[in-house]
DNA sequence: TCCTAAGCGAGACGGTACGTCTTGTCTTCCA
DNA sequence: TGGAAGACAAGACGTACCGTCTCGCTTAGGA
């Protein structure tokens, strides 16, 4: 039973596997299923027996790669930037998965994890800033925009980070980022 | 001959009635040629005579409506915020063509144009902050990493907005979120 | 008002030319309309104010370049093969305007003109051997398969002998021709 | 392995035989592709994944339905015309596969068949005939001249026999013909 | 040791959308 | 006013993917 289970996981591995490189060689739009168990030896229905889509899959990646990933730090625990969110967690563990992090979240990937993250962020993010706005329905509304565009804001430097091969220590643009963002929210 | 283009253009407008339609109905993903066709009452082979693509059509849209659109504002003329870009003109064009706006660069929108949109608008703040940079390699990329952050900002701004059916009049959305992007320069 | 029908029958000559043109180089199937107008030079409404189809503009070929075509010969007339048809006009005309008889009866040439052919010469071949059937329903019945035999048989050489470029002289296959179908009523 | 066999075999004969129906229906033609897949509940790319076209399933037809079909008849062994080719089995095995036979050879069908089939008489009619030419050019041709109308006399009789729904019997019918085509050979 | 159930590959299948092609109709403009 | 130009609706074509499915093979684990 439990070698069954391994056999299972590695289905999964060499899927997710092959999905990450079609996904860098040619963007995630334009990998097909009929690609991915090719490269992966894989048959059809294998496939969706344990997925239902594309996009499950790729949700799927780091799991099945053993990669405990975008774990976003926590925000009670202040980071470097005393005033800003503790981003460091987040460019940490997407530095040091280069390949899958550029596949997820990258200029090839879509929009499947990219917005869940981006979600996740902006959570973060409200947490970190909840004093900073009042009760108003308008007030919800301002904080809402305001979260929304610092997790874009963050989201734009990580994607531009990766791409770019990290041209900068983890820790150093963790830091301008958050000062960044923790600086959109100065006047509130 | 003139009137022939008068056809053309009636053509093209419905058309891309059409598609933003069906874009504010079920996403611009999910939205089929053949389904544009049929609501324009078009025939198929008309419509690829004209375009090449669904996303040739949506980038065709406002030319299409006689709107003319996402002029971005000129950043050389300072708006309300002083130190900010003027995006006035920017939420202005998009809040008077609230389904147009919302077509193509709302949730239910593809990346074509917000990607498009994003850029243009990352240029501007290039512009409007060039002398906050240096001229090294490392302060370039850094450069290209703000503006593309803030562009980020500026789209997530306008989309909420558009999204939420405007709830603050376009002076308010356009200086408060000038400011918030003068804000993340601000130790630059 | 004289000119104008002679700027019609230029319309018409140029068009069946057109085609003929085309049949010998893709065949008849192969052919489509925007090509005849192409190489014509002429209006798609002008091809369909004159034609209902390809088909018909084939049917009025003969006329459109004034060359009296397939006279049938006069089944009264006998020919040289006393007890056939008399075949030479066919072959004779057929010889004298090669290409646009390989055009409609060759094979490249689909079934329309053929077939009209066809059913003419088992008409002459009726008239020649209409007394060697008796009244009865079977006895009309052979009659029409010994016809449309005959025909078939007559088609046969017709093309052939185009096709080759005409080996034997007209009045040579048009006798070998006319015999070898008198021969097959032999015993009626 | 064999039973996917199977479900292959009952696709491709389902397949054939709503052709067949649609011809008889319509004209092969005016058939199209979407027909017969509609008709025989089967998906465009299922149909596209066997055969590249209408024509390659209609040339299938006689396998998918399991009948061993224009078996044409063997030259050696002299049918009931003693002087003639033995066209019995011909004429047997269209006349027994009515609808089929209707549908390949009949006037409603292509020249797909038929001009196969016709080619195959030809070749049978030239085994027959063989001594009666000689060796010069001008004989072969003649040779060919003769076989080919030969064969399309063959055809004639046997798609008007099979439009009129047999109104012969097989023997009489096949000894008719191969007594005209004897006898078109006779002074040869 | 054998048996049975699950994972699996292979790939046929129905369905849907695509972008291309051709047809026959229609409208506009020009000579 | 007739013809050239060409936009247009209609719809078939062959291709590409999708998600479902059926089939045998393999391979463990329990009998």
């Amino acid at each position: 039973m439990e070698s069954v289970d391994r056999r299972i996981q590695k289905t999964k591995k060499i899927l997710s596997e092959s999905l990450i490189a079609l996904i860098l060689e040619k963007g995630y739009e334009n990998v097909t299923v009929q690609e991915i168990i090719d490269r992966a030896n894989v048959g059809r229905s294998t496939f969706y027996s344990h997925y239902e889509s594309k996009d499950q899959l790729l949700l799927a990646g780091p799991e099945n790669l053993g990669i405990r990933f975008f774990e976003a730090g926590d925000p009670a625990k202040p980071g470097a930037a005393a005033d800003g969110p503790d981003l460091l967690p987040l460019f940490r563990h997407a530095g040091r998965n280069l390949a899958l992090a550029k596949a997820m979240i990258g200029r090839k990937s879509g929009d499947v994890f990219t917005s869940h993250l981006k979600h996740r962020i902006g959570e973060m993010v409200r947490e970190k800033f909840r004093h900073r706005f009042g009760k108003s329905k308008q007030e919800k509304i301002w904080q809402r925009y305001f979260c929304d565009a610092a997790a874009a804001t963050v989201m734009g430097f990580l994607i531009a980070w990766l791409e770019d091969d990290m041209p900068f220590p983890e820790a150093e643009i963790a830091e301008t980022c958050a000062r960044a963002v923790a600086r959109m929210f100065k006047d509130r």
